[in-house]
DNA sequence: ACGGAGATCTTCT
DNA sequence: GAAGATCTCCGTT
């Protein structure tokens, strides 16, 4: 599934000739219309919508009054409802120095080790919501990275849901992430 | 080191 | 009117 091959490849965020990427550390998925903590459960509305569209495109949503937070649409090939997947933490690779500066006065362990802050040292914003990743033109595209082994990728139940979301989803275990790697969330 | 509260927008009840 | 796929700050151990 999307969630464990997307582990290992590496996020580019391009503005003019200045490029800033990260390996991805961890990833989540929501999907399914069963899904209760997805926000394509139940019905489209505007900030939704591009869940239940094409696969390979970013989903960027504002939350908590403060933070964005940075998906891939994605779906199971043989179905059409809504589906995701959250990028958790990243490590980062190129434009340090400007990640640094979006993350000032933080250790690099903290820049990207979260899906909001992954967002903050990438510059990500609403403006690239519905981006299409796969397109190297885009300013906000996937490259292949290094692939990453089976050993070395470990899962549990996702996190920061609330009880009320049921079993079993709440406890399956749809986030992966790269075993031992200092940059991913707790 | 750990725990709790606040920040403050979008969506749904 | 309340809760949410979170982070940071400030309090106390």
């Amino acid at each position: 599934m999307v969630a464990r091959d997307v582990l290992g490849r590496v996020l580019v965020h391009q503005i003019d000739d200045q490029r800033v990427s990260g390996r991805v550390i961890e990833t989540e998925a929501y999907m399914g219309s069963d899904d209760r903590a997805l926000h394509g459960y139940g019905r489209i509305t505007p900030r939704n919508k591009i869940m239940f569209g094409t696969a390979g495109v970013s989903y960027v949503y504002f939350i908590y009054g403060n933070y964005w937070m940075f998906n891939i649409v994605a779906k199971l090939s043989h179905v059409d409802y809504a589906g995701a997947v959250l990028i958790r933490a990243l490590e980062p690779l190129e434009g340090l120095e400007i990640q640094a500066a979006r993350r000032e006065g933080r250790p690099q362990r903290d820049w990207t080790s979260g899906p909001a802050r992954l967002v903050l040292a990438m510059g990500i914003d609403s403006a690239l919501n519905g981006v299409d990743l796969t397109q190297p033109d885009s300013s906000l595209y996937f490259e292949t990275g290094n692939p990453v082994l089976d050993k070395e990728v470990h899962f549990g139940p996702r996190v920061g849901l609330g009880s009320n979301v049921p079993e079993p989803w709440n406890s399956k275990p749809w986030r992966f992430w790269i075993a031992g790697n200092r940059y991913v969330s707790r």
